[in-house]
Parts: structure tokens; C-alpha cells; sequence
DNA sequence: CGAGTGGTTGACACAACTCAAACGATGTGG
DNA sequence: CCACATCGTTTGAGTTGTGTCAACCACTCG
């Protein structure tokens, strides 16, 4: 399976590809029997917007498959993306009903929902719920802050190998496994959007790839087919100092 | 009250200074009382290191007075603040236990603790604490995108006046209620610290600060005591499109 | 009074941005 | 089936905002 892969049949909560890594990670039978009789599916095409930024929010939810980026847009335009959605990822915030964000499908995406009401009312009483989604925001809480690192100190060659590590943790993480030595993803973003993620703009990204292909730190087939030789090389050019544990 | 006041005595629960707005803001007289059987305080210096990143943390904590901030460093010395924590701020995540960041005092400091053991156990048991903290958790992640957006695409001008917008903020709801027209408070910042906030050098926070003075946006008695003849012109300077509604 | 700390200002360099041209892949209509 | 438009991308040439390096100022402390 891959970020890409075509959408499944709605699925039993049961053999859901996101059963142990989502909100619903801790929940038993009972509990995740309250969840298969609210939720509903959704799908989107890339490119698509499922939701602008102030629009009135009445659901919850969860990436099944698919990435999808959060952005915040200035009103002379200026861009910035300030999270990226893979599987397994909540969108949506109990207890407030606008969307702060515009929230958009990069590649095909299925969304496992919840109205929101309903699904405030299941968290008040059962902790196995609130409990993962306190942890999930805090994991987000630090992923947004090491992001600040890069936004702030990174160069653009940094910028550009920290992103390809993060894809590719997230990538094997739905495998998994661990990212080691030589491995192969495709990147579910434009240059336009990794611009945006990155605070860069498109051109100085493509050059970067241009150069990090020279230097043989990665090799492409196409412009999304990407091959990591030897990934510690990666690790090296993203500039982070700790190898950012793995979690399955 | 100002971010800088003298230590007060180790206040009773009851008339705590962040009673309302910190984790134990929900809580009843009986929480109350179990928190305040269990915590103690410290207090810092300003300069001083609370906490070195991969320090083993055996406890959480709320700061009462005073300001701090979340750093991280990279091998080669750049240096990234990720959170400024001002009264009421919680530090510390339940079920970690190792620090990831640096937390230093930028002033005086006090602040409220709790082993991090019993206060799991009290977690688990009191809703009220964990709904609260999972709130809090929400909107340090608001705020913490709102700084990408920021260091990802803000000029350095813009970026030091959201930096004096926050500051003011966070100041004025000390004082319960927002501000507007002409303000005075205090930096509680050095130059360097602004810097490592912004993602800029400590000459360019310099210059763009002389700037905004020398264009009557901001005025300044020494280095830190700032007064803003019209508020809305900085908001304006900040380049924000939303006027981040006022949290009491 | 000398040393140290935090801040300001200047001169210059350079990484990333802007503007512009062109490419390959894909799709569409005559 | 070819001409043509569009989209995402690459590459080049020139500009600029911010970083770097360095001198100096104002205070404070011992």
C-alpha cells in the first residue's frame, strides 16, 4: 500500500487500514462499535478543497488514505502551508465551528467522518477517545515546532531533504518499518506545494532537487518517482541532529 | 500585574493568579484541593536554563509569573525558539520523559509544579484536567501554525511587529481585557531572544525596530519599556488579516 | 576605571526571490 | 491525426532583503 493507492470499499471498522494508528487507536469492541454506526465516508479529488478557511465546520475527521496539506493564505496572497495530512492524521478541532485553514486533497484522499456534535458527545464519555486525540495533538504540537526550525534556520538544500525525510518516514510508517538505506516513495506534492510548505518559492525548489539529484543524494524517475540511495545521506543534508524515533 | 512583577509570596490555590486560565482552571474546590496538596513552587532568575533539551523531566508545571521560552539548537549553534511561555502556560507532556527543548527564563520566573507521576494519576481520573489540557494543547497548535505562517513568509518588519502584537496581547489579558488605542508594556525579550524567535539575526531585530520607531509605529524608552500610540497601525504593520480574537 | 553585557549602526556579501523563457506531457477540438 | 492550449516544471539572468563582519555606544558591576 501507498499514500497513492485507489480507494478502497468503505471498510469495516475492523480491517481498517488506520484501525491502530487513528483517534480510534485505543478503542474496544464496544467503543468502536459506537464509531461504525456515526461515521460516514468521504472522498476527494487531488486538487480538490474540501474546506476554505472560515467556512462554518460541522464534521470531524480522519485521513484513511491519501495527503491532503492545511494552508493559511495572506490577503496580498502569500502562502504558507502549516501541516501536512497523511493517514491516520485528525482534521477538525471539537469545540470550535470554523475551520481556521483551508484544508486540500494533494493526491485522491478518503476521509473517515464524524459529525461533530455526535462525536463530542462519544468523547465526553469515553476517555480511550480524548485520551489518543491528547496525545495525537501533542505529537502535532511537536511536529509543527521542529517545522518552525526549519522555517526559521534551515537553508533551502535543508528545507528540501527534511521534507523528502518526512515523506518517506510517513510513507514507511504505513509499512511498518523504519526508513533504511536505499528506498523509493513518490511524493504526493507539486513544487508549488512543497513551496508553500517549505516558505520557499517553486523555482528555488526545483533547482534544489536539480541539485541534490546531481550530487547523487537522490536519483528521480519522472518528477514525483523518487529513490533514496543510502537515506542516512538524506538524514545528513536535513541538518536534524537526532534521527526522530520511529513510530509504527 | 505585568509580566515582570516580583515574585508574590507561594500563593493558596484560591487566589492564584492564573486560577481561571491555567491546566486547573475547571476544577472544582475538590481538584483544587488534591492539586494543591501536591504541588510546589520554584523560582528562576532570568537567564537561567529551567530545563536542558534531553534532560530527564520528572515533572510538569505551569508558570505563574514571569516569561519563558522553548528552544532548540542545532549541532552547529543556529538556534530556533519554538514557544514563549507567559503566565498560565503549561510545560511538560504527560507520558514523556525526556525534555525536548531547552526552557529558559527570559524573566524573572515562577513557576507552579507537579511531580509528573501523580499528576498522570490525577489525569486519568479528573476530566477536567485532561479536557483543559488537551484545550490548551489545541491552542499553543493554533499558535504555533499562526508563527509558521509567519517565519515561513513574513518580511523581517512584519515579522518583529506580530512579535509586539503578541507581547501586547498576552499583557493586556493579564489585565482582562484587549488592547487598543495607545498601550505601554514591557519587551520581555532581549534583542538576541527576538531574533531566535523570528528566525532573524539580532541586527536585523535591531534595525527593524529602529525603524518602526523612527516611523512613529512604535515609541521607546530605553530598550525594553515600548509604547504604542495606535494600536491598529501596528496590528496593520503585523500583516495580519484576522484580529485573533481576544481570549479573556 | 576597566571589563562585560546588550544594543546600534555601517559596509558589504550572498542566498533566495523575481521576472522571463522554454520544455515535456497531457488533453482537446477541428 | 495534427495544431494548439494548458499545466507543472526547469533553467537563466538580474535584483534585493537579510546575513555577516566589524566598529562603536550606553550601562552596570566590581
Amino acid at each position: 500500500m501507498s499514500l497513492h493507492d485507489p480507494l478502497p470499499a468503505a471498510p469495516n471498522c475492523g480491517d481498517c487500514p488506520i484501525r491502530y494508528t487513528a483517534v480510534c487507536a485505543r478503542c474496544d469492541v464496544d467503543e468502536l462499535a459506537q464509531l461504525d454506526a456515526m461515521k460516514f465516508y468521504r472522498s476527494f479529488e487531488a486538487g480538490q478543497t474540501l474546506i476554505w478557511s472560515g467556512d462554518r465546520m460541522d464534521f470531524v475527521a480522519s485521513v484513511v488514505t491519501g495527503v491532503a496539506t492545511l494552508t493559511q493564505v495572506m490577503e496580498d496572497g502569500r502562502t504558507q502551508t502549516v501541516g501536512l495530512l497523511f493517514p491516520s492524521d485528525f482534521v477538525g478541532r471539537p469545540g470550535r465551528d470554523t475551520a481556521p485553514y483551508n484544508v486540500i486533497a494533494t493526491t485522491d484522499l478518503l476521509m473517515c467522518c464524524f459529525r461533530k456534535k455526535p462525536f463530542e458527545e462519544l468523547m465526553e464519555r469515553t476517555p480511550n477517545v480524548s485520551h489518543r486525540l491528547l496525545e495525537m495533538t501533542l505529537d502535532e504540537l511537536d511536529a509543527a515546532r521542529e517545522w518552525m526550525l526549519l522555517l526559521g534556520r534551515k537553508t533551502a538544500r535543508e528545507k528540501i531533504a527534511s521534507l523528502l525525510v518526512i515523506v518517506a518516514r510517513r510513507d514507511a510508517s504505513l509499512h511498518l518499518h523504519a526508513p533504511r538505506g536505499r528506498i523509493v516513495f513518490e511524493l504526493p506534492l507539486t513544487r508549488e506545494a512543497m513551496a508553500d510548505y517549505l516558505g520557499l518559492t517553486l523555482e528555488t525548489v526545483s533547482r534544489q532537487i536539480s541539485a541534490l539529484k546531481r550530487d547523487g543524494v537522490i536519483e528521480l524517475e519522472g518528477k514525483r518517482h523518487v529513490t533514496v540511495p543510502v537515506f542516512d545521506r538524506l538524514l545528513e543534508e536535513a541538518g536534524d541532529d537526532d534521527d526522530g524515533g520511529f513510530v509504527g
